[in-house]
DNA sequence: GGCATATCTGAACACTGCCAAGATAATCGG
DNA sequence: CCGATTATCTTGGCAGTGTTCAGATATGCC
């Protein structure tokens, strides 16, 4: 927030000077205060005090700002998940702390995981590094599962546990799915019984 | 595609007759060939060989047509899971008809599936007889658990197998999955894999 | 036949991503 | 330190989008 915040008003000189970077964290505010359809790259050049066409400098598209913006978000993300299953070592509980540290990431930046997992960057194989960044969540599915005893499986409960967390993500966030209706008071509550349901079969 | 395709052409009278019809079936035609970006209320006026304010005249909003098309989806959606699960009476074996038989549909239909559950259709609540029809799926499977001898847990189960089916579908959709990775040759097998993976512990 | 109503046209507005030419500043080699 | 190359930013514009509004045209009803 620091130098979008002083860049707000008009700046002194004729370049800007972090301008990558102000964009990008104008762009998280503005993903966090108007969702997904007010990021325009016009918006971010008015946050910024810049032209519409400066950002173009920096981008050059709006699938690589982007592209940016979903890298930083499944670093975080990453990150989020190891905190939070730290110190749960047996195999069923580290899975269960994993998946409920994604959904409630997702929950927490609702817009971010939208940008992160949705259909605004339209091909995503454009950008190698992204895609190596977002596999970093489900590698620490991945190799936890094969930490196991007998671990032949891996490959497919890996995809199938990760399948499970990601539709109740989007399920959740879209709010196609009624948690009171199902005897859960909070989400997180909810969470934990549905990922239960099936983690708890996993040793 | 009949009446779409006559009035392809210059129509002769100044009204149109069928431009209510002719417009959601050269949305699903133009949702096909062009995919969701490809669909937009100008191009749907060319296609039709209409004015682009004309289809105001029967859509208050993009939005507004865009919940016709996804309740024509959903509708298709649930017939169609009906029909491949029809004949299998085994709990086991019905949900694991119903929800490949979804994944199959999604796959078939990727543009419309984004329709119907993607985030093109801002507020989904603003149209009760779409959240009507887009829950004869779940309900699908729902009343299918609940025919068990020991159904105290079928909401759980309903969500927990919904959100495995959804995080499946939009998963292999959007490529995010290697089939081949984890040994299966076609979707058909690695749907079946996965599925019967969780729906062979129901009973 | 005449009148209310539904439907469609034509023209505009504000917004979007994007681009080309030029102005300005930072950087780097001499 | 100076000049030239390069990066950055502005200005102005293009094509496309959803949407609205006044008016033209046809339909249907009394």
């Amino acid at each position: 927030m620091s130098s979008a915040a002083v860049d707000l008003s008009k700046r002194l000189s004729y370049h800007h000077g972090h301008l990558r970077d102000a964009l990008l964290s104008a762009a998280a505010q503005i993903l966090e205060k108007d969702g997904v359809d007010g990021l325009s790259l016009r918006a971010l050049a008015k946050a910024t005090g810049v032209t519409q066409a400066a950002p173009y400098s920096h981008f050059k598209d709006k699938d690589e700002l982007l592209a940016a913006v979903a890298e930083s978000g499944f670093q975080r993300l990453a990150l989020r998940m190891l905190e939070d299953a730290a110190g749960y070592t047996t195999t069923a509980a580290r899975i269960e702390r994993l998946m409920i540290s994604s959904i409630r990431f997702a929950l927490e930046n609702k817009s971010l995981f939208r940008i992160m997992f949705g259909r605004e960057l339209s091909n995503m194989k454009q950008f190698p590094t992204l895609a190596m960044t977002a596999g970093k969540s489900y590698a620490l599915i991945s190799s936890t599962l094969s930490q196991r005893s007998n671990n032949s499986d891996t490959p497919q409960l890996t995809a199938a546990l990760w399948s499970l967390c990601h539709g109740l993500t989007t399920l959740l966030i879209d709010d196609r799915i009624n948690i009171a209706q199902m005897g859960s008071q909070t989400v997180e509550d909810f969470v934990q019984r549905q990922v239960s349901l099936f983690a708890a079969k996993i040793n």
